[in-house]
DNA sequence: TTGTAAGCGTTATCAC
DNA sequence: GTGATAACGCTTACAA
């Protein structure tokens, strides 16, 4: 009794197990129902815990059976719409399952993210969920070192590395606006470009590239401009792009920032969407639809990201031992045209 | 080096103490730079804990120092924009002073509130930082037990309870609004409201009646509809209250999710805003001056508000002796004035 | 069915 | 200066 001032104020197990009469082991067993024993102590000690309003400590509990039931998860921006959807998504899931998420920001900093690697390592994590701005994998395999926690990579990845990886179908997604906007009759296209560090921004590129050829349209490297995902990005990309003596008449938003970005160049510019220039995105975040001109944009569902990203998680940490091959999954995406393409819906 | 195989491959102290041939204690003292000791013993221990890639243990440590330099946080929706700007500030600042953020999303529930409250004590997070759905006195009380740790409220508060609180500044938000539509000289106003069980739902409720008395206009219960901060939400509400017989010529949102939701309304009835009506809102989202019309808002820094909270919860956990009174700091707000209101910028 | 005791990886209090 | 040793609060063989 007077021990819980001490200590902390804590109820610890000795506490209930002296106010149910027993012993420490016998009252942890009557808690996490291991072993056998009689309804009457059971009973007894699940009675005394309430009384006390006992909370077993996380602490104690994962030093002893070395697992804490906690998974770490990096972003490289917490308050980007698309990683915080992913962050719920991942986030429910995982709690579901039974574990908690100690996040970090690595706010796009290679260096930031191998410290936050280390941090969450040293809080013995039983998982990683990241995506990563761009770890080359010797900075990777320094900062893991020869620790072995199952870890999944979403959106960003570094190839080779990790138990699993959650990418968007970024190839498609791009080949349907590409698509599309030749539909229209386009053939001087460019691509608003985000951080060709990370998986998205390469992948994005190169599907842009890729698409461009296969419909036998030009495309050199001035053709594919930015190497950030952010708004002010986009509208200096833009800008420089409109300027050009003989302009694209269409423009590919690699994210939906760049997008609003470029919208607020053409507004400067005087030029009219889609009638001087088309603007088609990828993400379609819910305020598209209310933007002038509505956004044509490649729709997912982000929250998924974070759902499968965090079920391969889970599975990855319950069959540690064996070791399975790394699984990579894909989420679908879907056009949704609406008038900045050119459509008129 | 066999015993690093048995127990689950990871470095000990122990083993960096064998390596640098000193004791445990020896160890330990050099790694935290306490007592005094030798150079060539610190050098040496040093050394061996680099060579062998040694990451103390935070659960050990931390089940010895009762102490987790971590923090709880728990929201009712970290995919909301706000939520999420939030988060991000308290993490920053947090992450400066040396704590981790274990996350949890209570989903709007407080039943869930109450579980993530004390899911966060069994971890034994140092503090916490919440925005409350709405838990009532006894909720939380018997959430939180006899337990002592420092908790700041951010956003939405139980009146009474925690070391501080940060709110914005909802009364002079709302007041801002109404006296700018008063000024376009509109004198038949509805406001669109979010769940009155959180602060931010309550407060503006209650500041738009006061400022509607104020000016002396009328302002009955009808006038304030909706308790659901989701844009289906704002529309269903606009939708409402424009099929009136008398119809508001001005609408003022509680959030800018709310405000979508009447934007939406509006166009599906065929109402111009600002013609028709017009249209405020709480909350400047970064997308605010694309949509069409550009919306009129409140506008604050959301990340600050995480900020604030963070600081004077870091504070609150350093001299956790001293029963000092609760803080509140309130976040000022200012009026963006665009098209929407009826100004012609 | 229940108790005893060892141990998880640290830090802190003593001695030497 | 440095080293035993005892916690911290729990789980789990191993005994009884």
């Amino acid at each position: 009794l007077r021990n819980r001032l001490r200590s902390g104020s804590e109820v610890t197990l000795a506490d209930v197990a002296q106010h149910a009469g027993v012993s420490e082991s016998t009252a942890s067993r009557a808690l996490n129902g291991r072993g056998e024993l009689s309804d009457r102590t059971r009973q007894a000690v699940l009675e005394a815990a309430r009384v006390l309003q006992f909370q077993p400590s996380q602490l104690a509990r994962s030093l002893r059976t070395a697992t804490t039931h906690t998974v770490g998860f990096i972003v490289p921006d917490v308050s980007s719409p698309f990683y915080a959807a992913a962050l719920k998504g991942a986030q429910g899931a995982l709690e579901q399952a039974g574990y908690r998420v100690l996040l970090m920001d690595s706010a796009q900093s290679a260096e930031r993210e191998v410290v936050s690697l280390r941090t969450l390592l040293a809080h013995r994590v039983d998982g990683l969920l990241v995506s990563t701005v761009g770890m080359g994998h010797d900075q990777f395999e320094h900062a893991v070192g020869r620790r072995v926690v199952p870890l999944v990579f979403f959106d960003s990845m570094i190839p080779g590395e990790g138990e699993g990886t959650v990418l968007l179908d970024n190839q498609d997604g791009i080949a349907l606006l590409v698509d599309h906007l030749v539909q229209h009759g386009h053939r001087r296209i460019a691509l608003l470009a985000g951080s060709r560090e990370e998986t998205s921004g390469s992948e994005r590129a190169e599907a842009f590239a890729d698409a461009m050829r296969r419909h036998g349209l030009p495309c050199t490297d001035d053709d594919i401009v930015g190497e950030q995902w952010l708004d002010a990005a986009g509208r200096v990309a833009s800008l420089q792009l409109l300027a050009r003596h003989d302009p694209p008449t269409a423009l590919v938003a690699s994210s939906v920032e760049l997008a609003l970005g470029a919208l607020a160049a053409c507004r400067e510019l005087g030029r009219r969407i889609p009638d001087d220039v088309a603007l088609v995105t990828f993400d379609d975040a819910y305020f598209n639809e209310l933007l002038e001109p509505p956004l044509t944009a490649i729709a997912y569902d982000p929250a998924e990201v974070g759902r499968r990203a965090a079920a391969l998680l889970v599975e990855a940490m319950r069959d540690e031992g064996d070791q399975h091959e790394p699984r990579h999954v894909t989420i679908p995406v879907r056009l949704v045209a609406r008038r900045s393409c050119g459509c008129t819906t």
